[in-house]
DNA sequence: CGTCCACAGGAATGACGGGCGG
DNA sequence: CCGCCCGTCATTCCTGTGGACG
């Protein structure tokens, strides 16, 4: 068969099928649902919280955590945006601001875009930190708001930076005689009080509302309130269905996890040609997102962590299981050496490590070896199909891959 | 039971490109 | 245009440490 009759056959078969879906972008972890299944109580917790400021009060601070997936976004969103609808409705001087601190970056960016909501405009960079603060502070006393600021994914702002930002955010009201600010933080670690300052900690969480992960019931109602607008009707399985809940269930709940199963699983089966999306097709979902993952995550590395990947995947094909720090340096220096390049420190290349570690690309231990050290164990956690697959772009590091390092023929130490 | 290896990982500091206010 | 500050990446210097060896 000819290449123009195949394409031919794509495309009418694209076109005469009606295909699984009905309206695919009520799967997306974006879209907000009208109604939030399993959430009511946590709905009216965080209603009757925020709810004072509708008589021109301030509302306590409030602390929400639970892990990702769990609705804390969804339902913080859903609430907001019909408190700040019957605001309008009564005249109440309330503003809001919802702020992803993962996304942001840095407390300058998180600070811009807090006085961004309050028509205050700051230069992108420029101003320290404490001259926009006190900018902010200026405007929004002018503006005589009571304020909500919603600061999601805390954690990574206190994980990366420190808790200053939230610190001067708890106690803001001091220095405002016009205008109130109440704060809403979302976290997706437990663990967060752990790492906070106590005067923040107990400023912050005058009010905590805990989101347990929903179980593969929970997960089940969901996925099938959603898939009734996502899916013609009869299009998806109750078989595929039920696996869907059960894999994200078994995944510590993560419902953000099960939409994006089911709506690759519907593309899978477009794909296919299939009229139904089957349980199969939630497996096959299920690899090529991871497989898209860590793809994704390989390609968007920099120079040297991808020299780093490749220096333990030499390692771990010349001599067995696990690589050491000392020795993946030795290969990462010989590899740069072959690109011309010149190397990082050590130290340096411990923290890129680590990172990858946090990526989950590699899989780092610290181990004593006594009398012989104290290192670091290192394995990998990709295919050498996945790394060829996402270097390919670049044919230095194509080279690479088949390339062997000199240093590994001369000294066979390979300890245990 | 102390020593000492081979690093881990914190802190301070610097270089650099970007962008502001005045 | 200058002086200043920003965030990011990297280096330098450093102190800390689990446990096999002697």
């Amino acid at each position: 068969m000819k290449e123009a009759s195949v394409l031919d056959e794509v495309f009418s078969r694209f076109l005469n099928r009606i295909g699984v879906f009905k309206d695919r972008e009520v799967l997306r972890h974006d879209y907000l649902p009208e109604r939030l299944p399993h959430r009511e109580d946590q709905i009216k917790r965080l209603g009757e919280t925020v709810a004072p400021v509708l008589k021109e009060a301030r509302c306590s601070n409030i602390f929400v955590y639970g892990k990702t997936g769990t609705g804390k976004t969804a339902v913080t969103k859903y609430v907001l945006t019909r408190l700040e609808a019957k605001a309008r409705e009564f005249g109440a001087p309330v503003s809001f601001c919802y702020v992803n601190c993962r996304l942001a970056g840095t407390e300058y960016r998180i600070l811009a875009s807090v006085c961004n909501s309050i028509q205050l405009s700051v230069p992108f960079t420029g101003l320290s930190v404490g001259e926009v603060f006190e900018r902010f502070k200026k405007a929004l006393n002018a503006a005589k708001k009571i304020m909500i600021i919603a600061l999601d994914e805390v954690d990574v702002l206190v994980k990366s930076r420190s808790d200053a930002l939230l610190y001067e955010l708890t106690r803001i009201n001091e220095a405002l005689s016009q205008s109130k600010v109440s704060i809403i933080g979302i976290s997706n670690d437990l663990r967060l009080k752990e790492f906070l300052d106590p005067r923040v900690l107990s400023s912050l969480s005058e009010e905590e509302i805990v989101f347990r992960p929903y179980d593969a019931e929970e997960l089940r109602d969901i996925l099938a309130e959603r898939a009734q607008m996502a899916f013609r009707d009869g299009a998806l399985s109750e078989g595929a269905l039920r696996l869907c809940a059960a894999l994200a269930a078994a995944e510590h709940g993560d419902a953000r996890r099960a939409l994006d199963l089911l709506r690759v699983a519907g593309e899978v089966a477009e794909r296919k040609g299939a009229d139904i999306v089957t349980e199969e097709h939630i497996r096959e979902a299920e690899k090529l997102i991871e497989h898209n993952r860590v793809i994704e995550a390989l390609a968007n590395l920099t120079l040297h962590s991808k020299l780093v990947i490749l220096s333990v995947f030499q390692l771990v094909r010349a001599n067995g299981y696990r690589a050491v720090t000392g020795e993946i340096y030795e290969v990462y220096n010989e590899l740069c050496g072959e690109l011309a390049l010149t190397p990082l420190t050590q130290r340096r290349v411990s923290t890129l490590v680590n990172e990858l570690d946090a990526l989950g690309l590699l899989n780092a231990q610290v181990v004593s070896m006594g009398r012989y050290g104290r290192t670091k164990k290192i394995r990998l956690e990709v295919t050498r199909t996945l790394i060829r697959e996402a270097f390919s772009n670049d044919n230095r590091l194509g080279r690479l891959i088949d390339y062997e390092p000199k240093c590994l023929s001369k000294d066979a130490r390979c300890r245990n």
